[in-house]
DNA sequence: GAGAAGATCTCCT
DNA sequence: GGAGATCTTCTCA
């Protein structure tokens, strides 16, 4: 199973966060494994977008997104919830694909039972939900995405993937215009529609309003 | 130090 | 669909 390397995360945030797509996602506690594909991202890109953490420069919270790529940016929100984030493009650019949703491909029961809900849609089918799920919190925070604890693959699964579509971003006050927000067709992992997006009419992607204007 | 905001989730109606 | 929970981080005085 070979990670994917540094360079895949530095590049333009736009084409990791959809390429993540499909990939896995393996997180290791000691012996205990969970893994799952990666159903759903969101593109957070420098300074000048007023949804990202950088909007207002570098900060103790936010340094680790200024850090080279192919990092966890993991931090907490909400007084409830750890977001897990990775660190995209080059080095003192501050950009991440935020994780929103994953579909369990191991280490299911063990999800279960951290997050004690009665269906398998509802373990990891939103960023607070897959975290709580991973048992991933701030310890890992500046992480390598090549592991041992986190390791990113792609896909051993057969098969073509399923159609990309992007949309606005969900629980962004601003810049929700950008359809920054990648997701799977018709897979049940993904968080739905709610929280607040203002755009998120579903277009297919690659799409000519995907852009970072 | 105080107050406000926040990339969410879950429960209740 | 709405509101509360919960607490870290940041800004401002």
């Amino acid at each position: 199973m070979r990670p994917l390397p540094k360079t895949f995360y530095a590049r333009d945030t736009l084409t990791v966060a959809a390429e993540l797509l499909g990939c896995e996602l393996w997180v290791s506690r000691g012996r205990q494994v969970c893994a799952g594909r990666i159903v759903e991202a969101e593109a957070y890109i420098g300074e000048e977008d007023p949804a990202c953490h950088a909007h207002r420069g570098q900060t103790n919270r936010n340094r680790v997104m200024y850090g080279a790529p192919g990092i966890s940016y993991v931090y907490f929100t909400y007084g409830n919830h750890w977001m897990l984030n990775f660190v995209t493009e080059r080095e003192g650019f501050p950009a991440a694909v935020l994780i929103r949703a994953v579909e369990p491909i191991e280490g299911i029961a063990l999800m279960r039972r951290r997050r004690n809900v009665e269906h398998n849609y509802d373990l990891t089918s939103g960023p607070g939900k897959l975290t709580a799920a991973f048992e991933i919190n701030g310890a890992d925070s500046g992480l390598p995405l090549s592991g041992p604890r986190l390791t990113v693959v792609k896909s051993h699964g057969s098969g073509a993937l399923p159609r990309i579509l992007t949309s606005g971003r969900i629980g962004v006050n601003e810049g929700h215009e950008r359809l920054w927000r990648f997701y799977l067709e018709d897979n049940p992992y993904v968080s739905k529609f709610r929280n607040g997006a203002r755009s998120n009419s579903p277009r297919r992607y690659p799409a000519k309003r995907v852009s970072r204007a």
